[in-house]
DNA sequence: AACTCAGGTTACTAATAACAACCAGTATAT
DNA sequence: ATATACTGGTTGTTATTAGTAACCTGAGTT
């Protein structure tokens, strides 16, 4: 990350070092920051939790969105799923440790948008 | 954050603390997680920096990313813009004390980002 | 029979992100 | 003098993503 722009002695303007293939935050955005992603992976951090319990959970996400998200979760190696032999088959998702090392980051966030200022971003409607 | 799920006594299952309106993180990420959003916080942390600048450091986004980025910044006070009075013009951008308060998460984003796995997510091409 | 639960899919629509091309105006290079 | 690069954007059009509500199979309850 030490982009910058220098001009050379014919006063044309380069880039040094660009983000050409997106950088590092960029990079991180594309894993957690899908709209849900980090809010499944905050919610499984106490425990496995059950798809249709986190969908109650995440009252905002439709069933579609958790589903499309755990799935690329699993494809990622941050949660794991396991299907349970009851009856009805329930299955439960579990963060992984390697899903765990992204929950300093969830953490940080979490407490800097506590932070903000009242009614910053009022939402609309949920 | 302490969503959780509970049976009554007949059997049908209930959410406790919903996150009905998008709880910290997925508001959160709703600041500072929209595409780019990050990066050109990020790539403002050491001084001002002028539009074509910023549109060059970050390689992979169009001017038009950027200027909708920029001003949606702008609004909500993380960063502020100056027109300056150079022929032509020139404008630059800064980050403000307040968007100084989200540097935190991302810079700990960026070395999260930064261990994870060689070539994990390899975004086919920029 | 009529519900609820389980864990999802399907079909369809709305919102976002994407690029490439363009614009007015100024300054420098040929 | 003409062509080019610079300034900071905007326009038009097309992918990609997010969104909802309705539906599905199969088991258990009332």
């Amino acid at each position: 990350m030490k982009a910058s722009v220098e001009t050379d002695p014919q006063g044309r303007r380069h880039a040094l070092q660009a983000c050409m293939e997106p950088c590092a935050i960029e990079r991180g955005m594309r894993v957690l920051g899908g709209k849900w992603t980090g809010s499944i992976i905050y919610h499984l951090k106490d425990g496995p939790v059950r798809f249709n319990d986190l969908s109650r959970m995440i009252g905002g996400a439709s069933k579609k969105m958790i589903t499309e998200r755990l799935r690329q979760l699993e494809a990622q190696g941050l949660i794991s799923r396991k299907v349970l032999d009851t009856s009805p088959v329930s299955v439960h998702y579990e963060i992984t440790d390697f899903g765990r090392t992204a929950l300093g980051v969830l953490d940080q966030l979490k407490e800097w948008t506590e932070g903000l200022p009242e009614g910053f971003l009022d939402v609309d409607a949920a």
